[in-house]
DNA sequence: TGCAAAATGTGACGAGGACCACATTCGGAC
DNA sequence: GTCCGAATGTGGTCCTCGTCACATTTTGCA
């Protein structure tokens, strides 16, 4: 509680992530702590929902502190997991800049905090500053290319490939320790829907490769033990 | 050859296509007279590249006429056929946009005719049409809620439903009569690799289709004569 | 017009993985 | 710590679809 007249005394944790981030470091010094002024950030349980796939996108999100689900859903009520973003990861970009509705929804797999940037606030920093611009339509062409490779995926590796790149990917993104995918909050469930299979399959597969000594589990915790035969089996 | 000083003769015709177009309509009669103008038609054959994937991107592109692919290579050398397009589509922008490589390569599937813009062009376009720049995000929006759509489709429909929706959006987006897919230039290997599938596999499933009478075939013609069914079998 | 090459239609076989059903273990809340 | 619900580990069955192999038709050239 050291807040002293008009400064919030958590602008500047926020502030320092947002530091980390690519996209936002085109705004300088000045332009962090000001956009971390205009935007709101909040904290959200295991379970909850940020935002739900339909509604209008009014907000761009930056993933503070936490662990969370990009899940879409079909009309018959399938769920595929389209991605898993930690600290530092943007949500919510895509229906802020065409205005339509959200396309997926995004549940949080543990506690997590949350940056919200107001639509009118993103606009004015764009005008501001053009470099952002740009870093936003980087960022779009980054996310259609990940697309288009998991499509690819889908279509050519079977259940164990698509799971062997799986884990060499989340190790890469989110691990904290090399080669060690320990993701609190992610189940069995989660990775097989990150990867258009069932959960029973998924075990399957794990214990496979467990057997081939590829792999070590001890609770949720998964250890890559080779990591080149896993590139192999993922295709790479 | 009846071109007069600084005026080929072909600029009317591109500027006809490129009014059709929402992208470029933003830019009003001048701007798509002048945009005609600072770029290159030319024709292809059926079966040539116009770009390969990992080339560096200088252009944008319009298909003025014809039919092109938008084919993804694995590094196995396994394909697949990520879009079909036709008529006022246009190809390219990413790689544009981001100065990425080419993340796909283009072939043509029969005879067309390719408006090229180069990337300086384009950036001086945007900088005195802002809308411009909105219309190309929401462009990128689309083409990821659509690459959202085809993994969720590979995730969760079997083939024969994948087959019913492709052949559904094909009629829609390029079908010259009601209900009718008619492509030339389209094989069912094609067919396949935009399905994720092997060609005798799509093969079974159109004689399935048939048998049901949801659709008939003539040659390379396909009629959907029960678009209700199609729609139930594509999950819609 | 005729010929080679490509595209199409089918058959047989097998494996991968979905689906259902259950025992067991784990983890989080009180 | 205890308990309940969730997550994990397996088993068995069946069906889709990949794979290989071919005969037949169509297409696009020469």
């Amino acid at each position: 509680m050291n807040g002293h007249s008009g400064v919030p005394p958590d602008i500047q944790p926020v502030a320092a992530v947002l530091a980390e981030i690519p996209l936002f470091r085109v705004l300088g010094e000045s332009g962090i702590v000001s956009t971390a002024r205009a935007g709101l950030a909040r904290r959200y349980r295991t379970g909850q929902i940020i935002f739900h796939q339909g509604d209008p996108g009014e907000s761009l999100y930056v993933l503070l502190d936490g662990l969370v689900k990009v899940v879409f859903t079909t009309e018959h009520g399938d769920e595929i997991v389209l991605n898993i973003l930690s600290r530092g990861d943007t949500f919510g970009e895509m229906a802020l800049l065409d205005g339509s509705p959200r396309s997926a929804s995004i549940v949080t797999a543990r506690p997590s905090w949350v940056f919200a940037l107001p639509r009118a606030r993103l606009l004015e920093l764009m005008r501001e500053h053009p470099g952002l611009a740009d870093e936003f339509l980087r960022m779009l062409g980054h996310m259609v290319r990940r697309l288009t490779g998991q499509a690819a995926d889908l279509a050519f590796l079977d259940l164990g490939g698509r799971l062997a790149k799986l884990l060499l990917q989340l190790a890469g993104k989110h691990g904290t320790t090399e080669g060690v995918v320990n993701l609190p909050g992610l189940t069995q469930s989660d990775l097989a829907a990150l990867i258009g299979a069932t959960r029973p399959a998924v075990n399957r597969a794990l214990q496979s490769l467990v057997s081939r000594h590829l792999i070590a589990i001890e609770g949720r915790t998964i250890t890559l033990l080779d990591v080149a035969a896993l590139r192999k089996r993922g295709g790479l």
